[in-house]
DNA sequence: TCATAATAAGAGTATATACACGTAATTTGC
DNA sequence: GCAAATTACGTGTATATACTCTTATTATGA
């Protein structure tokens, strides 16, 4: 049988954080079984490329730009310092660290970005290209309404 | 100083991933710190909620309408049931189990419905109801597309 | 200068998420 | 009727997330 399950109730259908939650999970597991020959999850791979475009990235500075908690983001980088993708060196400030992508690190980022190519593409042809859009601009503005920084 | 830092390169910027994953980030704190005085993070809600409105919820069959992995679903389950808000028991099929909430958690769920209610209303409103609409609708076709069942 | 405030970061704890693997119960097909 | 496939569920393990509390360093201001 297994009838396709509808929630109704407004405190289900309509929550905002409810179908944000459940599309990510959706979109990600779509992400992470594309980049898994990679070796790479689909938030380890959105950290790598993050690193690599910030000049001087702090673990605050990425936490921000992330907007990431700041705890959470030490965290998600123990296992790629483990895996000798990331490098943390001394910061002008001592108080501070700066992040950088090891040799290994660009390789691995690399050969990521061949899946991560063919998924994007194929998610934003499956929505079509102005829906894809609309999406992306509508989740921007919702992030700049609620985010302070 | 701290400098709005943006980032750049497609495999940041344009990811579909990555940004339903920060939107999600953004969103989620927002409703959980509403919600903390009722007890519930907002995930518990949105579980709550729906095993209220399901009739006969079992964990396969709820973890398929929340597109939740089954044992993702089982796990969060644990808190609900040490805190006596959820109750589990035999199905018909001895396979299987029923979810259905306590007393207690009718009632933690509704006192979290008015600040839900709020942060809701909020919500919508910041965005605008035609980009809220448009927002919902694009996450739903987005999840039928790529969820198989 | 020196006490205080602010900033940068880590550790403890707890929840959220899902894959791989294993077990029990039911269904199917011969 | 019974072996094999399917279904429902749990455990071990690992990553993702963030709050609270704490430490070290830098900046401020009287």
């Amino acid at each position: 049988m297994k009838s396709k399950s509808k929630l109704n109730s407004e405190f289900v259908a309509n929550c905002t954080c409810f179908n944000l939650r459940k599309a990510t999970r959706a979109i990600t597991k779509v992400f992470d079984d594309a980049l898994k020959p990679s070796g790479l999850y689909s938030t380890q791979f959105s950290l790598l490329a993050a690193i690599s475009v910030m000049d001087s990235a702090t673990i605050s500075n990425l936490s921000q730009a992330l907007i990431m908690d700041r705890t959470t983001l030490t965290r998600n980088l123990n296992p790629l310092q483990e895996n000798g993708w990331v490098e943390v060196s001394p910061g002008e400030d001592r108080r501070t660290k700066n992040l950088s992508l090891t040799k290994s690190g660009k390789k691995v980022l690399g050969k990521a970005m061949v899946p991560w190519k063919q998924t994007q593409k194929q998610i934003v042809e499956s929505l079509g290209k102005k829906r894809w859009e609309d999406l992306m601009g509508q989740l921007t503005f919702a992030v700049n309404k609620v985010n302070p920084y």
